[in-house]
DNA sequence: TCTTCATGCGCAAACGTTTGTTCACAAAAT
DNA sequence: ATTTTGTGAACAAACGTTTGCGCATGAAGA
């Protein structure tokens, strides 16, 4: 049976050669150094028969480079971010990292502390999904010189690199539909007020009235976060009104379901009670009770130039002084949730 | 401004003190190392002011000792394994640990990279949903002394620990129900087909029919992965024959919305032309176009038991003799998706 | 024959921790 | 006055890498 082999150590000493050299030949540092070719064959061919895989605490200790990326997401089980995720992670293999996974539940001292976690954990970079209320802690390891990306939630009024998508253009598009549609009286349920998706698509949706003409009924800007129970709760307020909207902008596709879900306790009817469009398609979207109307984000455009930039921002130092801002278009799917009324 | 402290070796110079007592005191060794309070005071006092996190790196090569699990995941974007990733990273983080997230896309060349890669990571164990129909690589892992738990599609016929549903009691509850309301010509549309779920699934459908003393017909079991294209592909294929069945049996969520997509796409309803029951309950379930009878799985529960039997294997030698199998009961759910005939 | 040079490889320090052992000092005991 | 004891803290090695520098060896030039 053949030796143990998990150490470079042990490498070297089945070769007999030197830690040394043998290092140099596994890092493609032969010529450099002048290692003959056939040392170099012999130790290649003998990390490849022992299987040995450098350890990557040493390396990353020595180096100062871990070949880990850090990812804070507030919730992997709603869709949306699990298909970011998804597509963070593939480019970041694809490029060599690894991605240490955390999910903020959409609480900020969660996330406060997950930064600490990945700084300890001396990640090379961070993309963060943040709550998008505060930035404090963002902005502060980002000034420490931690490379980072902000995704969806981002702080544009702050020196902080982000990719997020149109919110403003699609809260527009929305709206604009509906009230191409005859609808006049729109809700609109929110995802956390002061999150920058939401702040933009209600500013897309006000636009959208200004443009119209129509006056902006604030009362009906309703909601506080991105959850399926926002969006129950919201329908059912807005249904105990003596005079409902005919329509709902719902923000997100967990509201979306949970406006669904009140409209169907109701014993109500989409489109025929009341339309409904919502923030970001999904592959069910088209299969609900009806088809939804929905506001498509690139999610997974998203998470790979995320990654891109992130790695330029570590690679090339020179790189990071410029500040990414990069705004995705939105695409508006129509399908049978929202009736023409009038 | 206040010196910058990234070290122990700083910190301890700010104090006038050796990186000794300082990794003493921080690490709760005081009284065995007889710190004085008042040092001891000193040294936790300005840990937190200068907010010092020790290094992570250097730590773990030290101590073999990380703070880092592994997670290996057939396709995160997948919301059955999102919420399955959900459970685990949050039981694991308030365990103290960290999840490296690795996605395998189905791939079996990937999986085993991935293995390595966590193993080069010296992540202190993994949890493995694997493609399922190989094993080599994890008992391999497994038998080298990593702590390793398999979740859903595991290998009940080898040595490996793991946590599933009970697939064959679904299997027969969902081909029961299907029977009891009047059903006899019902087609299972499979995932990957040596993976254990989908054995164990297709085993209670095929019992299911004999304890009503039914013959099976076994040209109606088809169908190769668990994603949604398969399942319309398949559908469309049953829809060509002849004599299409009156009812589909879907084994994942994936596999269910394809379904529901090919029935739509032919202009057919659900349930009036063709019964629907699938696996895996999703919060859409109940709002799909027609609200779909599913079987229910414990998802959180299965991260969160995954992750405390890892945990278990880590910190206690003697437990890892123990093979850990464990089934988790599944859940009928019964909606509309299923007509009563005949 | 003696110096010079190219070739091929190894020594040892360093990355930031932890920890067995040792050391200095003062007080107590002899 | 000398030894013992107790108290508080530091020295230095080790974890597994990478890498600047130095050290042999043999061939070529003087």
């Amino acid at each position: 049976m053949k030796k143990e082999v998990n150490d470079i150590r042990g490498l070297a000493e089945v070769l007999g050669l030197s830690i040394t050299t043998v290092s140099r030949v596994l890092n493609g540092k032969s010529i450099r150094y002048r290692i003959s070719a056939t040392t170099q064959q012999r130790v290649v061919q003998a990390a490849k028969e022992y299987n040995y895989k450098p350890n990557k605490l040493a390396r990353g200790l020595k180096l100062s480079k871990t070949d880990t990326l850090g990812l804070i997401i507030p919730d992997i089980s709603n869709p949306f971010f699990a298909d970011i995720a998804q597509s963070i992670e593939k480019e970041a293999r694809s490029k060599g990292y690894s991605l240490i996974l955390c999910d903020s539940r959409e609480d900020h001292l969660v996330e406060k502390e997950l930064i600490e976690l990945l700084i300890s954990h001396k990640v090379e970079g961070i993309i963060i999904a943040p709550m998008g209320t505060d930035y404090k802690h963002i902005i502060q390891t980002y000034d420490s010189g931690m490379p980072l990306v902000v995704v969806d939630r981002c702080f544009p009024e702050i020196g902080l690199p982000f990719i997020t998508s149109d919110n403003y253009q699609g809260g527009i598009d929305a709206v604009n539909y509906l009230i191409s549609m005859g609808h006049r009286k729109i809700a609109c349920i929110q995802g956390i007020p002061k999150s920058r998706p939401t702040v933009e698509r209600v500013r897309g949706y006000n636009e959208a009235f200004r443009n119209n003409g129509i006056p902006v009924d604030d009362s009906l800007i309703v909601g506080n976060d991105y959850s399926t129970e926002n969006g129950y709760k919201q329908t059912r307020i807005l249904f105990s009104m003596e005079d409902p909207p005919t329509a709902i902008f719902a923000l997100s596709n967990l509201i979306g379901l949970g406006v669904i879900k009140a409209i169907d306790e109701m014993g109500l009817k989409i489109p025929d009670n009341i339309s409904l469009i919502s923030f970001d398609e999904q592959p069910y979207s088209a299969f609900l009770g009806t088809p939804m109307t929905t506001i498509d984000q690139k999610k997974s455009e998203m998470g790979q130039l995320a990654v891109d930039i992130l790695l330029k921002y570590i690679t090339n130092k020179e790189y990071r002084k410029k500040v990414v801002h990069m705004t995705l278009k939105t695409n508006l799917i129509v399908r049978d949730s929202v009736k023409k009324i009038n």
